[in-house]
DNA sequence: CGGAATCCCTCCTGATACTG
DNA sequence: CAGTATCAGGAGGGATTCCG
């Protein structure tokens, strides 16, 4: 399917949004945002994420660029995790958006139980 | 699963993106800031979105208080969509995060091919 | 400790067809 | 035109197990 003329950038945006949009990744971004450096289990109790899911957001971060991994050879085995500059120019909209959703999300459930409100009048 | 102390409000950002932060949300507060008002049509041609998603999530737009939805009832049938006040406070935020998009999708890529190469060295 | 691999289930998403 | 209903495929994501 295609995205048509009318919002030409639509389509690019959709693009990374499907990339760096999820709620992991915006989460990890966070995290490592306020905190600076981070290990694997410190990420993992933080956002009680499933260790699946957080090996596999942090590979395609720091794939994409976003986060650096560095591994340490000790025994026991040692990851820290960090922003890379481009992470680190992507704090600043992922925290105003992160904002805006503490700062809403009473408006948007006052919304809700209104609008159920209105539809339950049978 | 519950979300640590660390992050406290990690779940609650969490919370709100799981509801307005997915891609075709994201995308039709982005044609309605931009264009005003959008018949149910324009925005499906606009967006290459199927009639389910946009509906479906039209109506979640809606029910969160971010979309009005005006019905006129003529033959056919003409329903128009525009941003309430929330809406137009949530465009800032997704503008500046799909601004952020547009302007490192270049940068991803060149990170990725770069990640790519490295791993390829069997 | 930091993963990779496997299993399994849910939800998202699109295609198609039908209605007022 | 603006939906709803139904079906089917694939991705998202948790639990568990095993390895260096």
């Amino acid at each position: 399917m295609k995205t048509q003329d009318q919002c030409p950038q639509c389509s690019r945006i959709n693009e990374v949004l499907s990339r760096v949009g999820d709620r992991w990744s915006v989460l990890i971004v966070i995290s490592l945002a306020r905190y600076g450096t981070l290990r694997f289990n410190e990420l993992k109790r933080n956002l009680g994420i499933s260790q699946r899911m957080l090996s596999r957001t942090l590979r395609e971060l720091e794939r994409d660029g976003l986060v650096n991994r560095t591994y340490h050879p000790t025994i026991p085995p040692k990851v820290e995790y960090n922003l890379t500059p481009m992470g680190e120019s992507f704090r600043q909209p992922v925290e105003i958006l992160g904002q805006w959703a503490l700062d809403n999300i009473t408006n948007i459930d006052a919304a809700r139980e209104k609008f159920e409100a209105n539809h339950a009048d049978a």
